[in-house]
DNA sequence: CTATGGCACGGATT
DNA sequence: AATCCGTGCCATAG
């Protein structure tokens, strides 16, 4: 049954029908940039349809549909509540953080297909700082990370190889350590912590001799032998153990996991490109209130409709056109309806999401919540398969800056995973993989000896007689 | 001999 | 219908 009848619409939507139903779908499925293409080519073929200029918002710059004021500028200020400030952005702004505009100039060919992300992503934000001589030198050594964001290879070797001084190699491995998965393409794990831990500190404070535990002590750690590393930096016990939790929770040895863990089988719709996040959630920087501003780009909405002059010009219409002029009218206002219901369902269903992911948001992966698409599904009366589609491809920049697959959000394993990871920091014997498995039955997690294993490893936690 | 990681299969999820 | 994820079995490392 029809049950997405129910919702109310920002703009009054006609009864739908089957056909009206199957194309939403289809754009539903597409994400802002495959969006904009799809939208330019009909634009080109069917005269019926019109791009309505809009108005440009004379602060941000940003084009809006409909009279009044700019709906970004105006509503934070009027924002008094916790509730999510959403709307829609007509255009994409490509390239808009950066400002390096086409990643074609950028030497990458020696990257390998599935890290090719990472890779451009990590570019993309260096490439303006780095003189022109050393982008390929970037390249290569971006070419060689591993799958967690390491570098595989001596910095020595590759100023042999490219006959360049050791020096410069350094220079843009330190650009490159500060690009965003801070401490990517360092050549540890306890590189990228030092890394992390220094940039960290410029933010927010740090325990103190966290620097040297993790240089000194960095397998005491990971082994989570804390009196020894409490010994031998002549701390507390205590003290060891609050700088391995504020390790834990803010530092990730493993600069690319999270973030690009799960793109890494290389099976990405549109490999050549890096795109521009479909929404980019921000904190709002004007007000006193700690709100969250979302901005979701949907390519024209509301600037598309149907061309006026078009609709009068069909009555006299040269008898052999008149079908296909006819065609072209009814494909237009189908296109420009279902624009709209897209428009309407993603926002319902971005909203929803957001609030549920506040803390997550906000505060990273730790606060992240279980859920899944069915859940949603559920709370927004609408079809499994709608939300499948609606997240599918589509990715969401959030206020530090983190680009990440929509479907992030979506993790059914997570509540296990992290409670997994405080059995382990609570308990002082090293436990093996079956008796965690008992614990969290205990708990309430019915989960095998074979998955603990795979959530540990997951987690980035050595095998119990390694620690 | 026990704990772990690899491969692969089946059921759940999308 | 395609994909992801948990799980069982088996080889291997400790």
């Amino acid at each position: 049954m029809l049950q997405s009848q129910r919702l109310l619409p920002l703009t009054q939507v006609r009864p739908m029908t089957t056909a009206h139903l199957a194309q939403t779908m289809a754009l539903l499925f597409l994400n802002a940039s495959e969006l904009d293409q799809k939208i330019e080519s009909e634009l080109s073929r069917n005269p019926a349809l019109e791009v309505d200029p809009g108005k440009r918002c004379h602060i941000c710059g940003r084009i809006y549909p409909h009279k009044g004021s700019c709906p970004f500028c105006t509503n934070p200020k009027t924002a008094t509540s916790e509730e999510p400030i959403i709307f829609v952005s007509p255009i994409i702004y490509k390239g808009q953080q950066t400002g390096a505009s086409s990643i074609e100039d950028y030497p990458l060919d020696e990257v390998t297909p599935e890290y090719e992300d990472l890779s451009m992503y990590v570019m993309r934000q260096i490439a303006p700082e780095i003189p022109a001589e050393d982008r390929k030198l970037a390249a290569y050594l971006l070419a060689n990370l591993d799958e967690d964001g390491l570098l595989t290879i001596e910095p020595v070797e590759i100023a042999r190889y490219h006959h360049v001084p050791i020096s410069r190699v350094e220079s843009v491995i330190r650009l490159i350590q500060h690009a965003d998965p801070v401490g990517v393409g360092s050549p540890s794990p306890k590189d990228a912590l030092l890394i992390q831990l220094k940039v960290l500190s410029e933010s927010i404070s740090i325990p103190e001799k966290a620097q040297e535990a993790i240089e000194v002590g960095m397998d005491l750690i990971s082994r989570r032998q804390f009196s020894q590393l409490a010994k031998i930096l002549g701390i507390s016990h205590q003290h060891a153990l609050e700088i391995h939790d504020f390790i834990s929770r803010n530092l990730n040895p493993f600069p690319a996991r999270g973030n690009w863990g799960d793109v890494r089988s290389g099976k990405v719709k549109n490999p050549s490109v890096f795109t521009s996040p479909d929404i980019v959630i921000s904190k709002s920087s004007s007000a006193n209130n700690d709100c969250l501003l979302v901005e979701i780009y949907s390519p024209y909405s509301g600037l598309l409709k149907v061309n006026p002059l078009f609709r009068q010009a069909i009555q006299q219409a040269p008898e052999e056109k008149t079908t296909q002029w006819k065609s072209d009218l009814e494909q237009a206002e189908l296109l420009v309806k279902c624009l709209q219901q897209r428009t309407n369902t993603m926002v319902r269903l971005i909203g929803r999401l957001i609030k549920i992911q506040r803390e997550f948001i906000l505060n990273g992966d730790a606060d992240l919540k279980p859920l899944t698409r069915a859940f949603l599904a559920k709370e927004l009366n609408l079809h499994e398969s709608t939300i499948s589609r609606a997240v599918a491809n589509k990715t969401a920049q959030l206020p530090d800056g983190k680009i990440i697959p929509l479907s992030k959000f979506f993790d059914r394993s997570l509540n296990i995973r992290t409670a997994l990871r405080t059995i382990i920091e609570k308990e002082t014997r090293p436990l093996s993989d079956s008796e965690i498995a008992a614990l969290l039955k205990c708990q309430g997690f019915n989960v095998a000896r074979r998955t603990v294993a795979k959530y540990r490893s997951m987690e980035g936690i050595l095998p119990s007689h390694q620690r």
